[in-house]
Formats: C-alpha cells, sequence, structure tokens
DNA sequence: CGTAGTCTTGAGTATCCTCAACGAGGGTGG
DNA sequence: CCACCCTCGTTGAGGATACTCAAGACTACG
C-alpha cells in the first residue's frame, strides 16, 4: 500500500503556508515503520512537524502493554516537554514518515517573518489539550462501536484525503486497538458490523469509504454503553 | 466533614511562593458544591487559579452522562481557552472553594515582577498536557482496582495532607467514578476490597488512610486486566 | 509465487454495568 | 435538643459487553 499519494503533506492545509518557508523545509528526517524518532526526556526537547506519513505518541508499559495517547498527522506541530511523566515517546507509523525538528530559536526566528508560524507555536499546545480531552471523553464512556465510529470521523476529518467520503488509515489494527482502549479483535469487530451495517465500505483493509456518515456520527457521539 | 483544614491553600507547595503577591490573593470568588465556575468559550477566557477547595474540569454529554477530564487542586493554575471542542466547564466540588481569576494582561504583568509567576504560567500548559496523559494511560488499560489505586496514589501526592499516607478526597465517589470511567459502585466495591486486603483503611469515607503504599503501587502501576 | 505478517472470525470466560435495596451521615425544622 | 428526611455510600444478584485464546483468510512483500 502506497499511502504517500494520499499523504501528502502538503495537501493538508494549514502546513502549506508555514512552510513557504524553505527553512522549515530544509531539515527533515525519514523513518521507517515503528522507528524510534524521539522522547519526552531533556536530549530531545524543541519542536517537530509532521512532514509526511505519519506519527504515533505512545507510552510503554512495564507489561509489554502499550497506549496511544495520540496521532501525528502531515502538517501536525508538536512539542516535546522534558518532563519525565510517563517516558512517553514518538514513533513513525508507515514507511515514508518524513518529520522535520527545529530548535525553540530556530522556530521563534522563523515567526518573526511568517505570522502564521508564530501562531502555530501558540496554536500548538491548545490544539494538543483539545484533542486529549476529546480523547478522553471517548476514553471514559463509550462502547467499542462507538469508539471506533468517533476514530473514523476523527481521521475523516484529519487526514489529507482529498474526498470527505474516503478515509485511508495508515496505522495497523493494532496501533487503532491501543489508542481506543480496546483489543485489536473488537476493532475489527465493529469495522465488521459497521460494514454490514452499511455504515461504511471497503476498499482494502485500510481504505474505509463512509457511506452514511450521519450515521456514524450518531453512533460516534458518545452514545450510551447500553 | 470540614475540609478546610486539609485543603489549606496556603499550605500547598509553590502556591506559597505565587501568591505572595497580595494582588493575586486579592480578587477570589468564592463557589459553593456542584456550583458553575467558569467554561470553555468566548466569555470566559483568561487564568485560573483555586486557591481553597477543589474544581472538576468536566464536560456533559448530550445523554446526560458526565466525564471528568480532571481535578483541580489548591495552588494549580489553568487556562481556559476558547476552543469550542466538547462544551468544558470548570464547576466547583466542595462547598468552600475560591478561585480567582486573572486577564492575561495582569498575570504577565505581574509575572514581571515574580519570576514564579512566569514560571507558572509557562508549565501551566505542560502540566496539564501530563495529567492527561496520564489520565489518558489509565483510561486505556487498567481495570478497576488498578483505576483506583492510581487515583488514591495521585491525590495522595497533589493534595495539601500533612502526612504522606493520609489522603482526604474532598470530591464525591460519583465524581471518582466519573474520572475513571467507571460505575460508582465499582469505586465502591474497589475501595473495599482495597479495605478488606489491608492495602487501605478508612475514617470516614473522605479520609483513607493508606497502610501498604508498595502494594497500592504495584496495584496502581499499570497492571493488566487480567 | 511462496511466505510472513496482518486481519478476520469463532467460542468461552471474566469483568464490569445495571437495577435494586439497605445503612449511614448530615442538615433542617419542629 | 431531638426527630425527621434526604443524599450519599455500600452491598447484592443478574445480565451484557469486551477480553482471551485459537484458528482460519487475506494482504503485502520478497
Amino acid at each position: 500500500l502506497d499511502v504517500s499519494d494520499d499523504f501528502t503533506g502538503i495537501q493538508r492545509w494549514g502546513l502549506a503556508a508555514a512552510v513557504a518557508d524553505m527553512d522549515l523545509l530544509a531539515s527533515g528526517t525519514s523513518y521507517g515503520a515503528d522507528e524510534f524518532i524521539c522522547a519526552a526526556d531533556q536530549g530531545s526537547q524543541g519542536w517537530y512537524r509532521v512532514l509526511l506519513g505519519a506519527a504515533r505518541c505512545c507510552a510503554h508499559l512495564a507489561d509489554g502493554r502499550r497506549s496511544i495517547i495520540d496521532f501525528l498527522m502531515p502538517g501536525d506541530l508538536f512539542k516535546v516537554h522534558a518532563l519525565p511523566a510517563h517516558r512517553i515517546c514518538f514513533e513513525a507509523v508507515v514507511t515514508p514518515t518524513r518529520v522535520a525538528r527545529y530548535t525553540t530559536r530556530e522556530l521563534e526566528l522563523t515567526a518573526t517573518r511568517n505570522r502564521a508560524v508564530g501562531s502555530e507555536m501558540l496554536d500548538a499546545e491548545p490544539r494538543m489539550i483539545g484533542r486529549l480531552q476529546t480523547h478522553a471523553l471517548m476514553l471514559g464512556h463509550a462502547s467499542a462501536i462507538a469508539r471506533v465510529a468517533a476514530f473514523l470521523l476523527e481521521f475523516g476529518g484529519r487526514s489529507a484525503s482529498p474526498r470527505g467520503d474516503s478515509v485511508v488509515l495508515p496505522m495497523s489494527r493494532s496501533d487503532i486497538a491501543d489508542y481506543l482502549g480496546i483489543a485489536v479483535e473488537s476493532v475489527s469487530r465493529a469495522l465488521t458490523q459497521l460494514r454490514r451495517d452499511g455504515v461504511i465500505g471497503f476498499r482494502g483493509p485500510k481504505r474505509v469509504q463512509i457511506a452514511m456518515r450521519s450515521r456514524l456520527e450518531q453512533l460516534g457521539t458518545l452514545t450510551p454503553v447500553a
């Protein structure tokens, strides 16, 4: 599966304006799938931007389990702090994942020229807080189907797909499961049920067609467990 | 239960330095239990600090359910943004809850005099992100007992209790349940089991004595579901 | 075209939720 | 000062959802 067609960073809204500065495009490192990018410790402080592919913010637990806190899509600017809260690390999701790293000084300097960059720096943490809150809300009260439905809607809006009703999921089922806090099999079962009900369609395991968006929103918008 | 003895804001670490400025103590509004403080909309933008009691950051769902995203304890400085992400609102937990509100300009002005305030402003959002990440981790993979154990440890460290092994829970069981993403009865059952096992002790429903901290940490530190 | 990994499907079990009732504590009014 | 009531907290029984273990398809890649 060649996801590069669907995840061309330039197509992302917001990114186009910011990367007009060639400085921000200059430094970019390519990573393979599941490759380590950086961690939340002293050495990796700074700002990062996903240019291509997708990255995950995850925590590896002592017992071998893994929790995915957030997915970073092309255009997403994120800051890595030195807080050793829970050994958070960032990893690439797909093989062609390109991530740029900037020092704070470098980014602030660019912000003086490009107002869009400064705006992005100010909005980066509020946006992350907003995503984390939405995520916590989903993890709190939601059945398996509600979680999967909300996930599809979230990435239907965030992914770089040209059509609004076509969603490409670059991450594996295992990634989705660790993000939604349910088992891999539960993800698969929920997707199958949605397909059976005609809510979504498949063109390969990673290409989802949203057939009945209103129904999906109805399911994903915090339906009670019962 | 008079929690004012245990939640005197002055005793909170970090707060002592910041509130040395009388300006920051001057404006403070008192709230009763369950009283509305502010919401994440255009009108309530700004900075807030819990001086006394406790506050909760929660989201009321369409079906009547409620998710508590975070608890704010005395000394906690938090910012309310205008993001209409999920109708987030802040409410008082106990009857003597005092919250101060500052405009951004006012707080920045104070920061020029008091370096501790400036440091707090910079750390406010990373700290909130850290708490949200820890919360998401707990909601992802944790049994009911693990959640309650982690909760007790979290507030054993955050509350203003003089002794390290004595925790006062100002919030109701319902609040705890909505924070941990489980039912009220499950909270009660988990607490009872911990009491039966001799891990914790009670002096009233809201006063918890941690008898075996190592065991509690073992349970709360991300034990697998099985 | 073959192989390894991912995805799907099935059966059985455990955990948690729901509904329900009881007991305890605090506040109010007589 | 006492009695009442209301809310909160606890405990129990039954049922539903999701997990675990296991095996079979499909995809992607060499």
